[in-house]
DNA sequence: GTGAAAGCGCTAACAA
DNA sequence: TTGTTAGCGCTTTCAC
């Protein structure tokens, strides 16, 4: 396959008209609205156009002036490789891509490396010409977020944060982790450990205390982690005692590491509740490497319900990380003029598997079943 | 958190001005070249913008006026959905991610739904507001291919087609096969059958005559078909006599599938090569599911080098698909005005696992090892 | 250190 | 069916 010498831009619709005779108008609508111009000319002016090396009109030139970029923005702070290694995340991404394939606009992945936090920083958000942002899974103070919600266009928020007056799409996290933790309740367990993502934009690898809990910027975390705590305080477990372990990176290596600190420190937990199925495989490996059984041993649960989660059997909360994604990019694109905020709620489910179950009395534990 | 109510774009950069009694060129300087103007009047500029609402330069006419777009456009015809089921694509996005986050430009998604081929289809490459674009493993055929080379903007290729004149990135499929096979030649093999993808835009789900495989419009499936057939026919083996699998869809499942079809066929063929590591993996599991034991039974082998395969033990061929990824995104933003187009070729790495050994021989067959 | 002028390339009323 | 007229919002020489 061979092509043609490129030519650096020379041609313009302006002049192709000119070349042609006829008004810019008539290329435009040569180009646009095909019915407004006879077969014919328009036929002559494409072969012209293609001729000349017109490659049609510039995009950006034709987004200045019908005020619309063609493409929505997507935020995500963490660093893109995370994002694509996180099933529940390329989840939300396909999701998110599905729904602009659909409606023919491009999806624009801004470049927000943490770490760097001046001015240079978020001003990729600035740059990024687009109709809209879906933001997904940022803290509630980033900076990036604050200057997309400075630019003029909608905005759909995934998961965290909740802001006041702008769209959200995400699960009700707090009734979903009190089933899931009601189900352990019932089961038996009191004596459990909590393996959480991270709470705040500073890294922190170890234990959390509950200040830290509380004041989480990730609200998903913290929703979870405050309801966790309700439920098992009205189980008449102290949450002063229970054990929390943070993970700044959300791997399943990290998700092992954490559970080794935790077991360590406290052999005695019966169950290890996770705020993701990444950092429970994580978890259920450490076991394994124990020598614990799962469930007979340590009850394990994940959040999520990625395939690999039920691959494994874990008994997880399952959440339509696909449907996430397309309500987001559905609603942001249908935003129209809307004026009041739309909150979208979507539906979880407890997928009990096969790593939850009682807990084995202290005498089991010393002599078996 | 609360966000103040959004006032519909009224403050321009212009009106900004007014209202402060400055020129344009002042307020604009503020934000792009804060050393051309006193300290002083850029706060007082800044301060301005912020209580009138303004959210800085547009990014649209900023593009316009600079003839810049501060993004790259990526193009794969497959549904976005394949590309990040597939780990190979998936390391080669986040190359190319990080390499736009190095450079601080967005990635633009085009969308490029596959089946529909008119004029319509290929307006989304028209209209992304991109300064250049990559190329992922698309068709020599496909339309949305033409339209970007028509976009008077560098664009790089990963890894097909090959097109004279435009950047490339990719392995060298011919001697990365080549050692593949040899491998299974001095192994003894002779029987072999292959399993490939997609050979062409027309779904093609079976075994594949000659003329198809020669006539592929993926050039990186033609290309290994061929090395294939060059080497084993060097070794004595009848090509013709080689049943060949195609499959259009790319997953594990799909694999199995091809696998069995093959099987089913030509029960007495010691090894299966796959053109993918996703199809092997299939394989494999096709092959437990009919109680052969791989290496012993079985010889399989795959390309590409995922984390998967590795795990799994696979003989394959590994390509650093991250590195890929990373040197098409340099290679196109730091084009400039080369003008000879550039081919980078990668290395690649034949990788021996626990999948291939040397067939058993007929004694061995019917009578135990 | 600041301002005036000249477009970047295109589309959309509105007229003819 | 085609052309005229105005910008979209911004950056950038080049004077002052």
């Amino acid at each position: 396959m061979n092509r043609p010498i490129r030519t650096r831009r020379q041609a313009t619709l302006a002049s192709l008209a000119a070349e042609l005779g006829v008004s810019r108008t008539t290329v435009s609508n040569a180009y646009n609205r095909p019915d407004q111009l006879s077969p014919e000319l328009r036929r002559r002016v494409l072969e012209t156009a293609r001729r000349l090396g017109y490659p049609g009109p510039d995009p950006v030139a034709r987004s200045l002036r019908t005020r619309k970029a063609g493409a929505v923005g997507l935020l995500l702070t963490e660093n893109l490789s995370y994002a694509f290694r996180d099933p529940a995340a390329v989840g939300v991404l396909e999701g998110l891509a599905l729904a602009c394939e659909d409606a023919g606009v491009g999806l624009h992945l801004v470049p927000a490396s943490p770490g760097r936090e001046d001015r240079e920083t978020t001003a990729a958000v600035h740059r990024a010409g687009v109709d809209g942002f879906v933001v997904y899974s940022v803290p509630d103070d980033d900076p990036h977020l604050a200057a997309v919600l400075q630019r003029p266009v909608p905005t759909v928020i995934v998961d965290q944060p909740q802001i006041d007056g702008v769209d959200r799409v995400g699960p009700d996290d707090a009734s979903a982790t009190a089933t899931l933790a009601g189900h352990l309740v019932e089961l038996g367990h009191r004596q459990v450990g909590v393996l959480c993502m991270r709470l705040a934009r500073d890294r922190n690898d170890g234990f959390v205390p509950i200040s830290r809990q509380q004041e989480a910027h990730y609200h998903v975390q913290r929703t979870r982690l405050a309801t966790l705590a309700d439920t098992f305080e009205a189980a008449g477990v102290d949450w002063q005692s229970v054990p929390v372990v943070e993970r700044f990176e959300h791997t399943v290596d990290d998700g092992a590491s954490a559970a080794r600190q935790l077991l360590d420190a406290y052999p005695r937990v019966t169950a290890l509740i996770c705020t993701s199925d990444i950092l429970a495989l994580g978890a259920m490996a450490e076991a394994g490497r124990r020598g614990l059984r799962v469930p007979a041993d340590l009850t394990i649960t994940g959040f999520d319900g990625i395939a690999e989660a039920t691959r494994a059997g874990l008994t997880t909360v399952h959440q339509p990380v696909l449907e996430k994604g397309k309500a987001a990019g559905r609603l942001l694109l249908g935003a129209g003029d809307r004026v009041t905020p739309k909150v979208i709620t979507l539906p979880t489910e407890l997928r009990v598997g096969t790593t939850s179950a009682p807990p084995r009395t202290a005498e089991e534990r010393w002599f078996g079943p």
